[in-house]
DNA sequence: TTTCAGAAAATGTGATCACAAAAAGAGATT
DNA sequence: AATCTCTTTTTGTGATCACATTTTCTGAAA
């Protein structure tokens, strides 16, 4: 593995799950010293990142993580249920019964961090429960944009994570399960959209301003 | 505007319309020198562009143009069906009466650049006539996915191009403008959806089998 | 205390170079 | 003619440095 794909890995598992905080400001030089290396592959990597919108060069040539208005949160919600419910729909007819099985561990395994009370560790978990539905189609174009958009709100998830004291699972995972086992791509669809509605996206848009507030 | 800057955009804008087939590798020594610049800041347009994926690095390091399959060809249609009929119409609420008359005047330019039978042109102003009713959202969260998608349609759309020899027009533009109007946000998707499935998306499974093997 | 100008430090940018890996070529062998 | 081996060339990678811009710091003036 390259420094560069090391630097672009990791920083982006970071953002991924909350680490940075919309606003915050990084320095290549900073990122380079911090992982042992030199400003050219941070520097690949932070554009990379700018790409997916999980990183934004700004005029004045500072790098940082966007900010997010409500506005923007909830258009980013819509858009994954959007993709998710498409791209759940199509995987549908692609998966074994073997991987469903694999997908129920892991929606278990969910349960298991959230008892052990490891926020991070519950949101990979999700995170690995939606991506192995998605990737079960041979062709999955749809999961790098996914992964963008995850991208984007994993600043503001960050946030809420830190505001929450009990952890509780609020999911429609038993249900997609259901659904994917009768092969019923719009329920399988439903699911997802009621999954993401309800989980993060069920932060209404002033719970969101009372987030960013907290925030800045 | 930075080395970078111009190297992302032009290599971009060539994908985009097709200018690179599908298989073709690219050096970055050589788009360096024909760009008159130095491997570094075209490393990373590089980098940005196989984030979005237009190109892609090999696992021998080699820098290619991804290859499209018939079922690859098929995925993306549909998900620039669910993107970009999302897109539109998260947008109609925006779109001023003034608006629309732009959008309206993008079209009629699309024709002109038929007649013309300057495709590459046509393929743009087309682009434009989307790009507009999607960006009248003030968070177009969703366009640099949507762009994403072109990207990747890029190179196909490049090979049909040379197949065809007369150029006539086949879109629902008109609907949907009528259907932007009445604000009517349903008949907007809808009008979208079709203009993409009857469009590039109309070329069915052979259709693009046969492409691709004219390509190769 | 506030404001402003100049100096100093920090930071992004891009060209260059050394290195390692991969590809291409040349020549011998079967 | 085909295959293999060794050499040469090409190519991606990453560290470094000089430069320009931006930010921050410092101190004087209002």
């Amino acid at each position: 593995m390259t420094t560069h794909d090391y630097a672009f890995n990791r920083l982006r598992q970071a953002i991924m799950v909350g680490a940075f905080r919309p606003g915050t400001s990084v320095t290549i030089r900073g990122l380079a010293e911090a992982l042992e290396s030199s400003p050219t592959p941070v520097r690949e990597a932070l554009r990379q990142l700018t790409s997916i919108g999980a990183l934004q060069f700004l005029e004045n040539r500072r790098i940082v993580v966007p900010h997010i208005t409500p506005a923007r949160f909830e258009e980013l919600i819509s858009l994954r249920i959007a993709l998710e419910s498409h791209a759940a729909r199509r995987a549908v007819a692609h998966l074994s019964e073997r991987q469903i099985q694999q997908i129920a561990a892991v929606d278990d395994s969910i349960e298991t961090e959230i008892r052990g009370g490891d926020k991070v560790a519950a949101l990979i978990a999700n995170q690995a429960f939606h991506r192995m539905i998605y990737t079960a189609n041979p062709d999955p174009v749809a999961m790098p944009l996914i992964e963008s958009v995850w991208l984007q709100l994993g600043p503001i998830l960050g946030i809420a994570m830190e505001h929450v004291t009990e952890l509780y699972v609020v999911d429609r995972h038993r249900e997609a399960i259901e659904a994917l086992r009768r092969r019923d791509e719009e329920a399988v669809a439903d699911a997802i959209a009621a999954d993401i509605r309800e989980g993060i996206g069920g932060f209404d848009q002033q719970a969101v301003a009372r987030l960013l507030r907290l925030a800045a």
